[in-house]
DNA sequence: GTAATTTGTATTGCATACAATTTAATATAG
DNA sequence: CTATATTAAATTGTATGCAATACAAATTAC
């Protein structure tokens, strides 16, 4: 029975393309404290407006992440001093993640990385943008069926 | 600092949309008692032509992973008893990687899956092809920079 | 108003990823 | 020919991912 090369498997181009995204982020990360997925959460919390903070499950749902590799991450980030993390007096079950003073001053330090891990892509802002399209419509419809 | 929304990243496209892949895959590899890495390496043997097996080092060009990575993935498999692992009596350093007929087998068993999760992904087989050229020409441009 | 269910998070266990180090075997320099 | 360097795997330690489970708080059913 044949089956297709490795080559022709998109999900290994996904995989391994995206294996060699966080490879490059890494060293810029690493200048901040902070790893891939850590970053991505303080990508969420960066673009938050809510005062209080943002649940656990709302993070979860913007990273597609759930509370089993949340709610380490998260631990570390508070230990880093990014986040604090407190239960809502509201509703005790939740957990509130907001940002501490070192964690909204990271943003600025941050903000350079894109244009250097784009250069690094060698494509063009456009085809940057055209492949995120794809990639997105390519995760909704992935998600959906599962 | 404003620091772009996760939405425009591209990179978190790429890895979100990883996860959504291999999350498909689960099921269907789970039949077969294989994770996607798991699976990954399989590929690359069943394309293999070498008779007496297949170099760690060789396997880890191929899908991109380390002897770190590879090690216990192949213990696992050895496990399993899909592959064999042994030391080349040429060159003593070196662990040959063979498949036993059992994992030979495998091959016919897990031919429809592509073709499953192509499904669910709801894209043209040219739509596909497409995307994989553009994420192995981004693969190649990331590994080349870091 | 209490029992059963649901919800939000945390925990556990397994399987990656990967940097850094170690070990053993081979190759090379002098 | 031996000391050094290089190479191939394996090991160690940290950090994910995620299924399955546990648990406490809130909601719903009746």
């Amino acid at each position: 029975m044949p089956s297709l090369p490795l080559n022709q498997h998109t999900c290994f181009a996904l995989y391994s393309a995206s294996l060699a995204m966080t490879k490059v982020y890494r060293p810029f990360l690493a200048e901040l404290g902070l790893t891939y997925p850590q970053y991505i959460v303080m990508l969420v919390l960066w673009e938050s407006v809510a005062p209080q903070g943002v649940m656990v499950s709302a993070i979860g749902e913007a990273v597609f992440l759930d509370s089993g590799t949340l709610t380490p991450l998260l631990k570390k980030l508070e230990l880093l001093g990014f986040v604090q993390r407190k239960r809502s007096t509201d509703d005790e079950r939740c957990v509130l993640v907001q940002l501490t003073p070192k964690g909204r001053t990271l943003r600025a330090k941050a903000s350079h990385i894109p244009a250097c891990v784009a250069q690094a892509s060698a494509c063009s802002v456009a085809e940057l943008a055209d492949l995120n399209g794809r990639l997105q419509s390519l995760r909704s419809a992935l998600l959906a069926s599962s």
